[in-house]
Order: structure tokens, then sequence, then C-alpha cells
RNA sequence: GGAGAGAUGGCCGAGUGGUCGAAGGCGCACGCCUGGAAAGUGUGUAUAUGCCAAAAGCGUAUCAUGGGUUCGAAUCCCAUUCUCUCCGCCA
């Protein structure tokens, strides 16, 4: 949510940046400006009246303490009225600040300097590629027929017990899984980051906190009995934790990793796009999240980018970074670096990582404030990123370091599977 | 799931209808004292929002959350959430 005070003071400015992200923002901007003047007159009228309210009060307990019991009912009488338009004032505000509220919601968040402009991913910048393609022998398969020869991962199985998307790992092909959650939570903790395991079910605040809600609702699962909410990502319960949340410079820098399964009910996904692992209602992420002070978070994020970049480097992927054009963009990013791995049986990039500033627009809504030095309070900037999602990267790994007698396993992964080879 | 007790500021804790945004203590910040520190001592120490260019100042709201009673609610009533104790069930 965008602060109501930069939509006041300069409205034709946040309508400028919210074109590049190819959102219409005029008639939006100003009916919300509109309406946040209509609440304070509100507001002012209602205070007023309140403040007559309290001061007759007091004075009716005066006259009640002195005994002059006809002086506080001549005064009681003008309550009366006086509470009767607070009444009628109280509704009209609480009116007006839902429906600003409501409209608020609806802006995005003002993109970065440096996003390009664009609607498509065809117009996502690449900041740089690195790693060799390898040249696969003549029988390199995709990895699903991979996944089934080595009796790695079985679909088929996961239909049957709960329903397409939703895959069951065995043997090598869980411990495969596992060696590589651990690989990247060791890798954040060594990083400095402070491991976490978040619920898996969260309430309504908490989705509505992050921005899941009010818009995203129908991608989300919802066990209805007790309205929780199964997380899309860690990166909800984990940025929830510093909801209604007042830090202090000391306790910066404020980094969590956090791995847990995710659940996504991908509505209206599609064909080639949701073939074997690359698009699933349930799967395993490790996510990073930091909380950072206004003036340094454009360094945090550049610091996220390299711990994913180390993370794909170690294990021996061919990759690219992409700056997002505004039209690709999300919703609530100021600025977002993806992060694809080249699948070279599918001969596609996946996306395996998103890392995002989201400035303070998440922290506006989510009321995460720091007190600073000069004890005045200020919205915090969080960023996120995935470090990293597990399917494609499962994938990637299983097309790219197939040999023609089985698959390799990249040396660094090797400690925690235990095995240098899948044949 | 059943029965009972409870929820007050960063923390502890007082407050059962008015003078309570809230005693007292701890903590913290700044000052005094000191060669320096401790002790002592003084002052300050919530959040949101409105008026104001801003600061100061003032208004309003907030004692788990939402509603109600009342001229007036931290205090009384109702609902919800959460915590604790006991019983039941249980990995």
């Amino acid at each position: 949510m965008l602060q109501i005070n930069l939509l006041r003071e300069k409205p034709e400015f946040v309508i400028e940046r919210l074109a590049i992200k190819n959102f219409k923002a005029s008639e939006l901007v100003h009916a919300i400006v509109d309406l946040d003047q209509k609440k304070r007159v509100l507001q002012k009228n209602l205070d007023d009246n309140l403040a007559e309210s309290n001061k007759l009060a007091t004075e009716i307990g005066n006259f009640f303490k002195q005994g002059n019991k006809a002086e506080a009912d001549t005064l009681k009488l003008r309550t009366a009225t006086l509470k009767e338009a607070s009444k009628e004032l109280s509704e009209q505000l609480e009116d007006a600040s839902a429906k600003l509220a409501e409209l608020s919601v609806q802006l995005p968040n003002l993109p970065h300097d440096s996003v390009p402009k664009g609607t498509h991913a065809e117009h996502n910048e690449i900041v740089s590629q690195e790693g060799e393609i390898p040249v696969l022998h003549k029988e390199a398969v995709p990895h699903w027929d991979l996944a089934k020869k080595f009796n790695l991962i079985d679909f088929d199985l996961g239909s049957k017990i709960s329903g397409a998307g939703f895959p069951v790992y065995r043997g090598k092909g869980a411990r495969l899984q596992r060696a590589l959650i651990n690989f990247f939570l060791e890798s954040g903790i060594n990083a400095g980051y402070e491991e976490i395991q978040p619920p898996y079910v969260v309430n309504e605040d908490s989705a509505y906190g992050t921005g899941q809600l009010p818009d995203k609702e129908g991608q989300m699962y919802l066990a209805t009995l007790d309205k929780l909410y199964l997380i899309p990502t860690a990166e909800v319960p984990v940025t929830n934790i510093y909801r209604d949340v007042i830090l202090k410079p000391a306790d910066f820098p404020v980094k969590n990793v956090a791995y847990s399964a995710c659940f996504r009910r991908e509505a209206g996904s599609y064909g080639k796009d949701v073939r074997g692992l690359n698009r699933l209602h349930q799967f395993d992420k490790v996510e990073i999240v930091q909380i950072a002070r206004a003036e340094n978070s454009y360094e945090i994020l550049d610091e996220m980018v390299a711990h994913v970049t180390f993370l794909l480097r170690s294990l021996g992927l061919p990759f690219r970074i992409l700056r997002l054009c505004g039209g690709d963009m999300s919703f609530a990013s100021a600025l977002t670096y993806d992060f694809e791995v080249y699948s070279t049986a599918q001969e596609r990039w996946l996306e395996v990582s998103s890392v995002s500033n989201f400035e303070s627009f998440q922290a506006n809504r989510l009321k995460l404030r720091i007190k600073n030095e000069s004890g005045k309070t200020e919205l915090a900037h969080t960023l996120n990123g995935s470090a990293l999602a597990l399917p494609r990267i499962m994938a990637a790994l299983l097309e790219n370091y197939q040999v023609e007698d089985g698959i390799r396993i990249p040396a660094v992964l090797v400690p925690y599977t235990g095995f240098e080879k899948i044949s």
C-alpha cells in the first residue's frame, strides 16, 4: 500500500510512475485523494464533537460531586443531541475509511527508476548470464522421463493420493530433495541468516498483511472450518513476524531464512508450463527475507542477488539474471530480479528465483516501522527472494547432469545426498 | 472437547464508574555528582490520527479484539481471540 502522503502531495508523479507498470492510475489516485480529504473533514467534525461531549461529561461529574443535581440534569439534555450527531458522524467516517482502504489496496507499488518499460516477459532486461550450457548425449530426455526411469518422482501416484500437481518423491529422488533443502538452508545460515520454521497455515490478518488478500484469494487453499490459508510461500508467515512491530536501529540486520512447503492452486494454468515439475500445487522452497532501513535497502537487494548467484554457481547450473520490466513485475514490488536456469532437455529457461525490494509498500500494510536515532518512527523496507525453489532446480539438475548411464550429482551436494550418482 | 482463572505501557504491577494515557517499580535516554565507574540524584520515556508549512502546542482514539449500558468505562454487560490450571483425548 502506498503512503497517503505521497498521493496527497504528488498525485501526478504517482500516476506517471505507475504508467511504467502499465497501470492507468489517474482515476483511482484522484478518487483516493478526494476520499481522503472527505475523511479528514469528517474526522475533524467528529473529534470536535467528542471533545465537546467529554467536556460536558466532566462538568456533569463536577456538579454531581457538588450535589447540584439540577444543573447536571440540564447538561445531560445537551449531551443527547451531541451523542446523536457523533453517532451519525462516526458511521460516515467508518464508511469513508472502509472505502478509502478498499481503493488504496488497488494501487500497485511504484517501480524503481531502473525498471525498464515493457508489457511482457520479452521486455525484461537480461542483466547477466553465466555457466556453460552442457551438450547432452543423443538419448537425453526431459526430467519427467528421467524421474520415471530412475523411480525418483511418481506423478501418477500423487494424482491418486491427492490430485494433479502433488508429486510423490521417492528413493534417491526424495533424498536429493532433502539434500537441496539442507544445502540451501546451510548456505543461508553461513550468509548470516537466522533459520525460521514457520507455520504452514496463516490467518486472515497475515494473508492481508503481505498482500495475498484481497486480490489473490483464489490462488490460496483455504481450510474453511477454521478460516486458515495454506501458505503459498514462507514469505507470508515470515514477513508477518514483523507485522505491527517497531524495530530499533540496534535490531539490524534482520535476516531470516526459512524452508517450507508451498501450496498454490494455480487456477488457470495449462499446457507445457505445467508438465512434470514445471508447475505444481505443492512444492518446496527455501526463502530469504530481510527487513532493511530505507537508506540501504538497495544494497541489501544486491546482497540477496549475490547470495542466489552463489547458490546457482555452486550447483553448476547455467543461469541468467533478468531485471523485470514494468509489465512483468508483481503488484507489490519496486524492483525484481528473476533468476532462470537453463533446462537443456526442454530447451527453455525456467524461473527458479525472484528477488524483490518492496520498499515501504508491504511495511505500510504491515505497520512495520523503525524508530530511528532521533526518535522518529518511519516505515521499514522489506525484501525477499527464493533461495531457492526446488522443483525447477530439480528438473534442471536431472536434465543437465544426465549421462548415458545415469545422473551425476554436483559435488557440492554429495555431502548432503550421501551418493554421487543416480543410476 | 469440558470446568475454572486471567489478558493493563518495553517489562513487572496498582487501579471495580468521573479528577486515569493510566500510581509505583524495573529498564532505557539525557543531565548532575565522580579522577573514572557504581551508588545516589533530577528530568524525560507509547502508538495512531487531525488542526498547523513545520516545530511547539492542542483535539481525538487506543488498558487483548468487537459490540453494548451510562452524561461519563481500564473498571459493568455480551460475543470473539489468546494465555494459564484441572479433566478428557492424543502424535
